[in-house]
DNA sequence: GCTGAATTGTTCCGTGGCGAAAGTAATGCG
DNA sequence: CGCATTACTTTCGCCACGGAACAATTCAGC
């Protein structure tokens, strides 16, 4: 089972749109999606025949009229089918189990002691047996890989793995009998966040990690936008002040310099001698301790810089702030609206601008969404506009 | 006549596709729009009988195949109606006629004596008198206004006009009888240059001008996003370089304050005591003098940060710079490209970047592609992805 | 409780746009 | 003079959609 089979393209929207948007009405998806009544029924039979929708019981009571027939609310199944999404760090395996609907049912870590491909493949597949015992609906893998990935198969190039053209797609679906798709981690999680996370249902929508680097996500028309370059690690020539930091990683004053959580920890321990953690860092900095408050001083001006920039140019509706470095917006949140502020037209709307401090089975779930995609959407996922 | 009146929506795809895309053959035609050849002959007759499209006589002979019946190319009458096209400065109109391909057929200027509105218009209406004594097959009105404008019709704020919430295309409409649509000029200059220009069958698309001002617009999906804030004037505050020159537009160090063509100028005045014109300053600065190179080199570094910053965060395919301020390139373009390829991936693909002088009469013909747009899309042109 | 208004969902029918496939037109090549 | 090749046209059938009438289910008011 691939796919939803043969489903009509108006028929997949309707299912898409009831995945998304949770419990809707018929009436309320044909307004959605701009069809008469009369098709609504059409459309909605054979999907609910087949089991993928189901008459919810319950109206709630809450919205809705008053008066009239009370509405019927269709929803997905969405324990019918389970997926799985991994996340490959350097010396780590994180997967979690997710409902069609992406929330997270099961969790699994497994030390990674080796990057040969095909011991790494091993221990998916492995993991996936395991996860498989607990949850026998299980019908996709996803998998999130920092680095360049072509067609969702094939790593082409990883720095941190060591990996050229590893064609992990196909080793993991060889021992498992699943279908695989392999992406950018960065990319899933754009992918999870647009479907069913702070991008939901927007048309322009961006995401900015901070981590063990930085990650830039771009959402248009509903569907992100391919980038052909720079997978190999975003933001280490976004230069923000040239005459900023000089760090192991990145150019000198470049985001990566500024931001990341290896950088910032660089920055503390080349002025004081002292090997600190990051949230100890941020917790300095709160303090008032001098050394840690400009570190993260700085890094918090770098972000709102960032964050304009990206508002300005892009022109997003939301801008979403994830990984695990953004922990930088508690301790310095004002300073990083200020200096967007400034950065901005003193009459231009407000950045919409969220944050999620997210931990690497949110990497995880992301890489799960895309396999949930495929599914959806019959193994043609990620179209790139003509 | 509004609009090509009852086209279906794939009669109008035809339309546009020819229109944009210059004569095509029916098969070239179905292989664009993923239609069959059957439906095009059925799409193609009514508009051949209603007299928009004509078979071209000249296959050419360039291209195309050799063998098997020749292609019989369509094209349509692009002299067959006639647009006006407005550009209003603070102390001139600019007037060009165009046809269907929004080529330049006329052009007539006059000085602009005062701001009044009504004053304005009857000027404006005057002009069409005029022109449309040359061109009979006159049928619609696009006008472009430096400010903030409300549905094609109002300009809402202008500050060099100093209006607000002035009804010009109602004032326009009544004196001449044609319909009129009233736009942003940078808003106009983006549509044409998406529809006929730099940007022409691009999915992602960026345009920055400079003038007497700085201009922003981002097209993605083929249609321009709605800037719902800036048009008040793009780069004000745009920093670039904290430490950057002060002047009496723009934030220290903003893209208008180091970029603009009054900025520039007031730069060396302050520096020289001299008021030297924008092409002797650029002049200066190729031969040498040091204080013309210090800013025009300065501002080129600006330049080159804005164009990377622009292809980081929203990534086109493409960014074109237009306006009067853009002979920078002529004298400093390596400066420009060698401060984009520092403030970018080193692997990353290289910035496609057009440069177009253009003058007031281009901004003209801006203006004159919204009524050609308004006319081929029937009045509902400017869609908002919602 | 009954009636009527309001609202959701269903059934039925007509239309129209589309693709598939067969047929026709117009060319080059041997 | 066929024959292959390519462009276009015609015909046919399908099916997705909208519209309208109808059934279902509730509330409001008397």
């Amino acid at each position: 089972m691939t796919s939803w089979l043969p489903l009509s393209p108006a028929e997949r929207s309707v299912a898409i749109e009831v995945l998304v948007h949770g419990p809707l009405s018929r009436t309320e998806l044909a307004r959605r999606l701009r069809l008469s009544q009369g098709s609504l029924t059409r459309l909605t039979k054979p999907l609910i025949e087949s089991g993928l929708l189901v008459e919810a019981a319950e109206t709630g009571g809450a919205g809705g009229s008053r008066q009239g027939r009370p509405s019927q609310p269709l929803d997905i199944v969405a324990e019918s089918r389970s997926f799985l999404g991994f996340k490959i760090t350097a010396d780590s395996v994180y997967g979690v189990v997710t409902t069609l609907r992406s929330e997270v049912t099961d969790r699994l870590d497994r030390p990674l002691t080796t990057h040969d491909p095909d011991a790494v493949a091993a221990l998916l597949a492995e993991m996936t047996t395991e996860l498989a015992a607990r949850h026998p609906a299980l019908v996709g893998i996803g998998i999130g890989v920092g680095g360049r990935v072509r067609e969702r198969a094939v790593v082409g190039e990883s720095a941190f793995l060591g990996w050229r053209d590893v064609p992990l797609g196909t080793l993991v679906r060889e021992r498992t009998g699943l279908p695989v798709v392999v992406e950018n981690d960065v990319a899933a999680l754009v992918e999870a966040e647009t479907w069913f996370g702070a991008g939901r249902g927007l048309d322009r929508f961006a995401v900015l990690t901070i981590g063990a680097g930085i990650g830039y996500g771009l959402v248009l028309g509903g569907t992100r936008v391919p980038y052909d370059e720079e997978d190999r690690g975003f933001g280490r020539h976004w230069i923000i002040d040239p005459y900023g930091p000089l760090t192991p990683e990145g150019a000198r004053g470049s985001a990566v310099s500024l931001l990341t959580i290896p950088s910032i920890r660089y920055q503390v321990r080349a002025a004081t001698g002292r090997d600190i953690g990051y949230e100890e860092i941020l917790a300095g900095a709160a303090a008032g301790e001098p050394m840690a408050f400009r570190v993260v001083d700085e890094a918090a001006r770098a972000l709102g810089t960032l964050v304009a920039q990206i508002a300005n140019f892009a022109m997003p509706q939301k801008i979403l702030l994830a990984g695990e470095g953004v922990g930088l917006m508690d301790v310095a949140g004002h300073t990083v609206r200020d200096t967007i502020r400034s950065h901005r037209h003193p009459l231009a709307a407000p950045v919409d601008l969220e944050t999620k401090v997210s931990d690497f089975h949110d990497w995880a779930r992301g890489a799960a969404v895309l396999a949930i995609q495929v599914l959806v959407l019959g193994g043609t996922g990620g179209r790139a506009g003509g």
